[in-house]
DNA sequence: TCTGGGGTCCTAGGACCC
DNA sequence: TCTGGGGTCCTAGGACCC
């Protein structure tokens, strides 16, 4: 059996770790550049603020109710979300334990005998709580999508699961997949759910489930639908999948946090965006070959469709590498040929494709033994800056004056990973 | 005035090779 | 006169996730 154990509206919770007084009040997280709402506390979301939506618009709502606005503080959350799955590790030992995401991680059960996993999900939901101070949910099925749907029911109707839900046979299953929307299975977005529903008449999981797998590969995306139908009907057809997994794409974008309209701002922005990409690229030991630069022009009509025009290029190297300064070089080029004068930007980025294992980098005659000292320089540069501020160190052509950089109007402190932030007990 | 920032997997189609 | 078939690699784009 899996489970998946899922923090409570995770933002929120970690930022009501540090102030209490915000217990049972209602609380928003804004995405980046205070655009978004990304995370809603449950008195948040009962006042009707919407998840995803843009702040500007549920600004009167929120002042009109108090509710608290906090800027995303990834720093905090990052600590906290480690917390959390360490203490899983601990409890579970590192194999069984596959971290999804910031707040959501997949358990593999096995080890346990079957009639024990209510007992034993509580624990591990209690422990959790203890702990980190963190609030969960867990669902336990014999598949991933299934442990999704209980673990959503299981936080849907909390006062009758208490945050814990087991579907052990068929007759729970099915009760399950029928008080799911089909809009509301993992794997089933936008597109899928209106299809299934206009052309299919298909409106909850359990009607799904009684479908083909060759349903699935037809109408959900061939190997990716058949897969989610053999998973409902209980079927495991998703394996718990290795921690290591280096990435094969690392990007870094970023809204500016006003409309930009001179070069040189948009070449620092792209390179400190490259630098960020490349500090990503080295922690997980990879070159990279192929470097990828978009902007994004503001939208001359926002009705219509905010994203306005996006512009890219990219280059291809001779030859893989991680060193800032080589990545920055053909950013920067990029971005001159992609800008033009008069255009007003709001957005750019930087991708980084074209992944190799840093030790397997295939090297030419002309490499030299400066590289080693490149090498060096970069280790040196990610330790000062991880132990110290972000950005004690950069490369000139980031910068300095930074007009394009993001807005953090309600940034809260980074309570447990800077020294000089530390929380405080008066 | 103001709408995030990452990622993944899969498929189709074109270029190219023998 | 008649011009195959199988394979790989790459890219773009679509769908999804949190």
């Amino acid at each position: 059996m899996k489970a998946i154990i899922d923090c409570n509206n995770f933002y929120c919770s970690c930022e009501r770790l540090f102030k209490p007084y915000l217990n049972n009040k209602p609380v928003v997280i804004l995405s980046n550049n205070d655009g978004c709402i990304v995370s809603r506390s449950n008195e948040a979301k009962q006042l009707g603020v919407q998840m995803a939506g843009p702040y500007f618009l549920a600004k009167p709502l929120i002042e009109k109710h108090d509710v608290s606005v906090f800027s995303s503080n990834y720093n905090l959350y990052g600590d906290l979300s480690w917390r959390v799955m360490e203490t899983l590790r601990v409890m579970l030992g590192k194999k069984n334990v596959e971290v999804y995401s910031v707040d959501e991680a997949f358990l593999d059960l096995h080890i346990f005998p079957e009639n024990e996993l209510q007992k034993i999900a509580t624990e591990i939901k209690e422990t959790v709580e203890l702990w980190t101070g963190i609030k969960v949910s867990i669902g336990v099925a014999p598949t991933k999508v299934l442990a999704k749907v209980a673990n959503r029911l299981s936080k849907k109707y909390v006062a009758k699961y208490n945050g814990v839900m087991v579907l052990g046979n068929e007759e729970e299953t099915n009760a399950a997949l029928k008080q799911t929307q089909i809009d509301d299975v993992w794997g089933i977005g936008r597109q899928y759910a209106q299809k299934l529903k206009e052309h299919f008449c298909i409106y909850d999981a359990l009607q799904l489930s009684k479908m083909t797998e060759e349903f699935g590969k037809t109408y959900l995306g061939g190997v990716v639908g058949s897969r989610l139908l053999r998973e409902l009907k209980g079927i495991p057809s998703k394996d718990m999948e290795d921690e290591l997994v280096t990435k094969k794409m690392i990007a870094t974008t970023r809204m500016f946090g006003s409309p930009v309209e001179d070069i040189e701002s948009i070449r620092e922005a792209v390179a400190t965006y490259t630098s960020r990409a490349a500090e990503k690229l080295r922690r997980q030991h990879s070159a990279a070959r192929v470097i990828s630069v978009f902007v994004v022009a503001k939208g001359e009509d926002h009705n219509v469709d905010f994203r306005g025009a996006t512009l890219g290029d990219s280059v291809t190297l001779l030859t893989a590498t991680s060193f800032t300064s080589e990545l920055i070089k053909p950013a920067v080029a990029l971005v001159d040929k992609l800008f033009k004068t008069g255009t007003s930007y709001k957005k750019a980025g930087v991708m980084l494709s074209g992944i190799v294992p840093d030790n397997s980098i295939q090297g030419n005659l002309f490499l030299s033994e400066t590289k080693n000292c490149e090498r060096k320089l970069m280790d040196m540069i990610d330790n000062v800056n991880f132990s110290q501020r972000n950005d004690v160190l950069k490369f000139a052509a980031a910068g300095t004056t930074r007009n394009w950089k993001m807005q953090q109007n309600f940034i809260s402190g980074r309570y447990t990973t800077r020294w000089d932030e530390l929380f405080e007990v008066s």
